[in-house]
RNA sequence: GGUCCCAUCGUCUAGUGGCCUAGGACGCUGGCCUCUCACGCCGGAAACACGGGUUCGAGUCCCGUUGGGAUCACCA
């Protein structure tokens, strides 16, 4: 047995957990879950200009949410600092790494230049052989590249892509204020961690070069790769707040379900045949990067619906009857902490699940059933509250108050009976019925309906449409 | 601009040289079911970017073109 399996997960807390990152850690924890090694959430906020508390508190309730738990963490790596320096005076001690003194606005003018050239964007090595400090500058580290030769990278989604070390730059690994940057810390802790796989967006496949030479330079073995392709958004342009949510969380104010949004997110670039809806414990058994692809994904958020909706049909009630609570709250249907009659919640979500693609759409569903009163939509009104109806409403009314029992199937009788009486259609007298019960001429069977609305509300209601006719 | 990555229906994808007159899913669409809507079921339109090779045979391998994406910070 090899060693086991480590990976990790390491947001910027520089925003809220989007949907690009929620992938990458989505297959970070099925890689660690498939070969029984250990997920790790570490935080990278070297940046402190822009990270944030509360952006590490959105990032950690988003991947709760989505139930992408980790084994070890999260890790800060502004904890860290003393053991990133040690590292950076080894290698400049060493002479792998060497103080620069060049100027922010120094360098900014060779970029500059070298744009207007047409040359590589590259340090122009000024500091790399100076004998003497610089009076009076604070410098920073950078690393000592090398200048020939090939660095391999050995993928395991794009297979082996080679770079050219001439275009491999002298990078910054200390700040001038002695912080360490990006490229130093994600190396000295993926070591640290003992990280195996390194599993990310593609996005940093071009660093990746640059990152096993500093591996090379600490003399560490260097970890496996898998670059994952990019997300986009349906102008093929990386998904961005512009192409509408990309906020993990913002999924859940709009009604879907963690489950949904997880099989869809790994549905973006992996498959297995041609299975489309996966259990958590399927996608565990069938993860593997034999069938993530290589091309960027475009986000296409019909289909995600088309998920939700199956997850909801799929859900018990029970369950979605807590799900929509807070979201019965929010339409003003019931008011916060009201207490609910749970078992009649849940049989009235039976009625609604398959006709619900969100929470959203379910609580709506639910509002007739609920609220005391209903508004009658005015076409459904013309057209089913009328002289022609008035009779059957009035016939139905009295037999349903006549019901020795108010069941679904007592109910089915005596429809049966009034419309064999008139030799009429059932959709005669269930449409006016629905329209004075629920406003509209769509809902689930109306046999159901009076179930669930009751004998008392009911009555009410068609004693209500009875005399809106007149 | 340099470097790197990528390329099958509108979208997600199956396809690992003959099983492909290219399969599935979303969406679109015709029908069935039916008290309405939805679910479900049956059917339809819809793709191998282009050009060269290699091969008896290419969506599948190679090269080029085109197109898209990423990256080149004292950001991560």
């Amino acid at each position: 047995m090899t060693d086991k399996i480590r990976v990790r997960f390491a947001p910027s807390p520089t925003g809220y957990l989007h949907i690009g990152g929620a992938r990458t850690a989505l297959f970070n924890l099925l890689y660690a879950r498939h070969n029984n090694g250990t997920f790790i959430l570490r935080i990278e906020d070297t940046d402190t200009t822009r990270s944030t508390d509360e952006y590490i508190e959105a990032i950690i309730e988003g991947m709760k949410w989505l139930g992408l738990d980790w084994d070890e963490g999260p890790f800060r790596q502004t904890d860290r600092f003393d053991i990133y320096r040690s590292y950076s005076d080894k290698l400049v001690k060493e002479g792998r790494a060497y103080y620069c003194y060049c100027s922010p606005e120094e360098l900014e003018a060779r970029r500059k230049e070298a744009m207007a050239q047409g040359r590589p964007l590259k340090y122009n090595g000024k500091c790399r052989d100076l004998k003497e400090p610089v009076a009076g500058v604070n410098p920073v580290v950078r690393f000592r590249m090398p200048v020939e030769g090939q660095t391999m990278v050995d993928d395991l989604i794009k297979g082996t892509v080679s770079f050219d070390n001439e275009q491999l730059d002298d990078l910054i690994i200390l700040r001038s204020d002695g912080t360490p940057t990006y490229n130093l810390t994600v190396v000295v802790d993926d070591v640290d961690m003992k990280i195996t796989h390194i599993i990310r967006g593609d996005d940093h496949l071009n660093n990746t070069p640059k990152q096993i030479q500093l591996y090379n330079a600490f003399g560490y073995p260097v970890p496996k790769f898998a670059h994952l392709p990019m997300i986009l958004g349906s102008d093929k342009a990386r998904l961005s707040k512009r192409h509408g949510a990309t906020s993990v969380m913002a999924y859940y104010d709009m009604g879907y379900l963690p489950e949904a949004l997880v099989n869809y997110l790994v549905r973006l670039g992996w498959s297995y045949g041609d299975q489309e809806i996966f259990s958590r414990d399927e996608l565990v058994k069938y993860f593997s990067f034999d069938n993530v692809g290589k091309a960027a994904a475009v986000f296409n958020p019909e289909k995600l619906l088309w998920l939700n909706s199956q997850y909801i049909i799929n859900s018990t009630p029970e369950r979605l009857a807590d799900l929509v609570i807070p979201f019965l709250v929010k339409e003003g249907t019931i008011s916060e902490g009201q207490m609910m009659d749970k078992q009649w919640l849940a049989k009235a979500v039976a009625t609604q699940r398959e006709r619900s693609k969100t929470l959203i759409e379910l609580a709506q569903s639910l509002r007739y059933y609920i609220s005391e009163d209903i508004e009658y939509d005015e076409k459904a009104k013309s057209k089913f509250l009328n002289k022609d109806s008035r009779d059957l409403l009035v016939e139905l009314k009295q037999g349903l108050e006549a019901l020795p029992e108010f069941t679904e199937s007592g109910i089915e009788e005596l429809f049966k009976s009034i419309v064999d009486r008139h030799g009429i259609k059932l959709g005669k007298l269930a449409q006016p019925v629905r329209v004075a019960l629920t406003g509209g001429t769509q809902s689930p069977g109306i046999f159901e309906v009076l179930d669930v609305i009751g004998k008392e509300k009911a009555l009410r209601r068609l004693e209500k449409a009875i005399k809106a006719i007149v």
